[in-house]
RNA sequence: GUGGGUGUAGCUCAGGUGGUAGAGCACUGGGUUGUGGCCCCAGUUGUCGAGGGUUCAAAUCCCUUCACUCACCCCA
């Protein structure tokens, strides 16, 4: 039989690397610039790492996690996101003792056994951001400009900074209550669904996408009005600082994200052109959640990137792999091919990309080739040339060829294409 | 878990009312002996997703199944 990924999981194939390899650097450097160091956490964890800390009645723990047991059966998990698991580190290693704020990023594979569809995979990959020990709105603002950066280095102009506050313990409790008041009354405009959630889960009636819901939802009380004073005037900072930087965001009190650790400040980067999935990062502070995994009670906050649909929001000419050879070493007859099998080896130990034909194959062929490859400069050697001790050496753009001494051949391509290449 | 759509050469796809398969791109060779991208000519490639059924005959009709995909749900 013929075997395939399993569904969900995609292999990334060579010529679409190069663009996830240049949205990583893009993001290395970034996080570089705002004091963030890279951590790497295991893939696979305790499953109660996650169901208590994303929340044991959400989504993602009650249905969507790959778990299994070992031979001594313990519960482990295949991590669906990153912040439980930094979370753990940062506890576990007591970062917090070498310095009071830690700035944290890491990126790689993330499992959610969800149905896949247009941006949503079974194994994706994200990059996280998570700021710890700094429970000031500043670091709010640092984070959310931080991302936005990182959107607008990869050159995107047409994604928006949706912004809203949950509040905390004190006051959401209250607007909890109010809104399930509100749905109650009407639950003959709701879909099925949102009945329920206006009994289990009223913040969650706010991403619905069912029409009816939709006009219920627009009169429904605002989080934002029910705001104690603190996180009123933290968020009301944020905004200061957000406006000051010239970043432009737009209020949505009705962006409640699906993990139970969020407080106050939520946020998301969206789009509108990856059809049903229209986040392509999410955040928001989460105070509580360092002391609920066993930790000191240390504020923080963060942000996940989906790699997969940024990539996706790439154009197709950004995608293409563009390297090309620097040079094509056109040999013919059997001395000058042993030859040039020695040269290619030492240009390359150069870092010179240096290709050549294996067969016994004619010029116009190697040439057909050199040119489809999209090579630069073409060397030619036939017996001929071995014996006069001149080769001929093609630009292949400018289709200029000139006569090169073979003697030291070597060094003097090695000087001719690295300066080429500056 | 529930719906809709799609499954034909490596890729993109044609194949009204059933008669065992084509195009473009790609690939290989050639257009006289050692020179690429354009053009011209020739050639290679398929268990027509899988299994079963109807029929003299099925890629084409029926059933089953699988895969992919989009949407619900949820999120990055």
């Amino acid at each position: 039989m013929e075997f395939s990924t399993i569904k969900g999981f995609k292999d990334i194939l060579p010529q679409e690397v190069g663009s996830w390899q240049r949205f990583e650097s893009k993001a290395r450097r970034l996080f570089d610039a705002f004091g963030f160091f890279e951590i790497k956490t295991p893939l696979l964890e305790r499953t109660e790492l996650f169901s208590r800390g994303i929340g044991q009645d959400t989504d993602i723990v009650s249905k969507e996690m790959y778990s299994l047991t070992d031979s001594k059966g313990r519960e482990m998990t295949l991590r669906p996101e990153a912040t439980a698991s930094v979370v753990r580190a940062y506890i576990q290693h007591r970062l917090y003792k070498k310095s009071p704020i830690q700035k944290l990023f890491s990126i790689g594979p993330m499992f959610r056994h969800e149905r896949p569809q247009k941006g949503r995979f079974r194994q994706f990959h994200q990059i996280n951001a998570e700021l710890f020990g700094d429970a000031g709105p500043k670091s709010d603002a640092d984070i959310i400009i931080m991302a936005v950066h990182l959107f607008e280095s990869m050159g995107f102009s047409d994604l928006s900074l949706n912004l809203n506050s949950l509040g905390c313990d004190m006051c959401r409790p209250r607007f909890r209550q109010e809104l399930k008041d509100f749905l109650l009354g009407k639950t003959g405009a709701l879909c099925t669904d949102c009945v329920r959630r206006a009994e289990t889960n009223p913040l969650r009636v706010f991403d619905c996408k069912v029409e009816g819901c939709n006009e219920v939802v627009d009169k429904a009380p605002s989080i934002l009005e029910f705001l104690c004073d603190e996180c009123r005037d933290h968020f009301e900072a944020l905004k200061s600082y957000l406006d000051a930087s010239n970043i432009p965001f737009v209020m949505n009190h009705q962006l409640v994200r699906g993990l139970d650790y969020y407080n106050r400040t939520t946020f998301e980067i969206q789009t509108d052109r990856l059809g049903a999935q229209n986040a392509v990062a999410g955040g928001g502070r989460y105070d509580g959640l360092v002391k609920l995994l066993g930790g000191p009670d240390h504020p923080a906050i963060g942000f996940a990137v989906g790699v997969e649909r940024v990539i996706a929001l790439l154009g197709e000419e950004e995608t293409l792999e563009s390297r090309k050879p620097d040079l094509f070493i056109a040999a013919l007859g059997e001395a000058a091919g042993k030859e040039s099998f020695v040269w290619v080896s030492d240009l390359r130990k150069s870092g010179l990309w240096v290709e050549m034909d294996y067969g016994s194959k004619g010029l116009k062929a190697q040439m057909k080739k050199a040119g489809s490859l999209g090579t630069k400069k073409v060397l030619i050697v036939g017996d001929d040339e071995l014996a006069s001790g001149m080769g001929v050496l093609r630009d292949m753009e400018t289709k200029v060829q000139e006569e090169v001494s073979l003697e030291n051949i070597v060094n003097k391509l090695k000087e001719a294409l690295h300066i080429n290449e500056r």
